[in-house]
DNA sequence: CTCTTTGTTCAAATCTATTTGAACTCAAAA
DNA sequence: TTTTGAGTTCAAATAGATTTGAACAAAGAG
């Protein structure tokens, strides 16, 4: 059975649709196509895949397999497997909602976050230094207000993953 | 004073940087450059602003300023204001973050869900009709993590917004 | 009714982001 | 040490989305 075994076949139609599933779903959050098939591969596979078999089955460069693996371990949503026949690496899936929507608010909405708090204070100075005037008090009152949307959010986000915890 | 009253002066360094915060804002959530400078204007202009000022002020074509109001008026995050000085439409931004987060969820996120559901089903539908094998155990194992996946999301969400409220 | 002004539509142009593929690094095997 | 195979990198190609601009529609003014 030369590569009987081995998973190197074409897509089932039941895989094919799984993986467009996950593709829908990336794209929601704004990342790339490949993400969605590599993770929607990942999802539905009983066993751990190697990267030749993310290039083999999904028919993609390995290139983009390689750079795909990587955003979804800085994402947490991928993890090496303990296989490990011989030198190359396989890859399971990190299943938990909890863990995967803590790594993407951590990854993808923290960091705006945080710059946009800066821009934030920059902006107030920016007032503050204007002659103080009608207009100056609507611009305070409105970048007040902004803030306001900013600690929301921070108040927001752990709540959200502490609902979602399994 | 030919224009001088009428706000189509070129923009400030605090209006740019408002609306450079906006687009950053509008790219997170996926959506076009455009949308955060036409919203950014508007929030930070004291005044209502009609398509003519976003042409002229934002240096963007009508067409666009024309479709970026469109996008704006259906996610609920801008509305017609009462003042329409003769024929021209005037606009001013619904600055409500719960609104707004409101308007976002049911426009951009509940479809993607339902749909996503549906999907859902024919998959399932799929599984069942396989040979009951160790695999097809499997797989439905997986898609039934799905389903929870997305029953989660349509409690948070109402959840979300009940704790934006204002 | 015709002219003018305001706003919309949509195909084409442009811009941005993703994907590719070839060169490269690194480590294990021979 | 040299060779081989796995994986990474990044400039260039590609694909996909946004923006433009010109033609068009709608409605008040003359």
């Amino acid at each position: 059975m030369a590569d009987g075994d081995r998973s190197e076949k074409a897509l089932s139609d039941f895989e094919s649709q799984v993986i467009e599933f996950f593709c829908d779903g990336v794209k929601i959050l704004g990342l790339p196509k490949s993400i969605g098939e590599i993770y929607g591969l990942l999802f539905i596979s009983p066993d751990p895949i190697s990267l030749d078999d993310l290039v083999c089955r999904l028919g993609i460069s390995k290139g983009s397999a390689s750079q795909g693996l990587r955003s979804l371990r800085e994402l947490g949503a991928v993890r090496e497997a303990e296989v490990t026949s011989g030198r190359r690496v396989y890859y399971e899936p990190d299943v938990e909602l909890k863990r995967l929507v803590g790594g993407f608010i951590k990854e993808q909405v923290r960091p705006h976050l945080s710059s946009g708090e800066e821009k934030l204070d920059s902006l107030k100075k920016m007032v503050g230094d204007m002659p103080g005037d009608v207009r100056s008090d609507f611009y305070a009152g409105r970048l007040e207000r902004l803030s306001r949307w900013s600690s929301r959010a921070k108040v927001v986000l752990p709540l959200l993953q502490k609902f979602l915890g399994s």
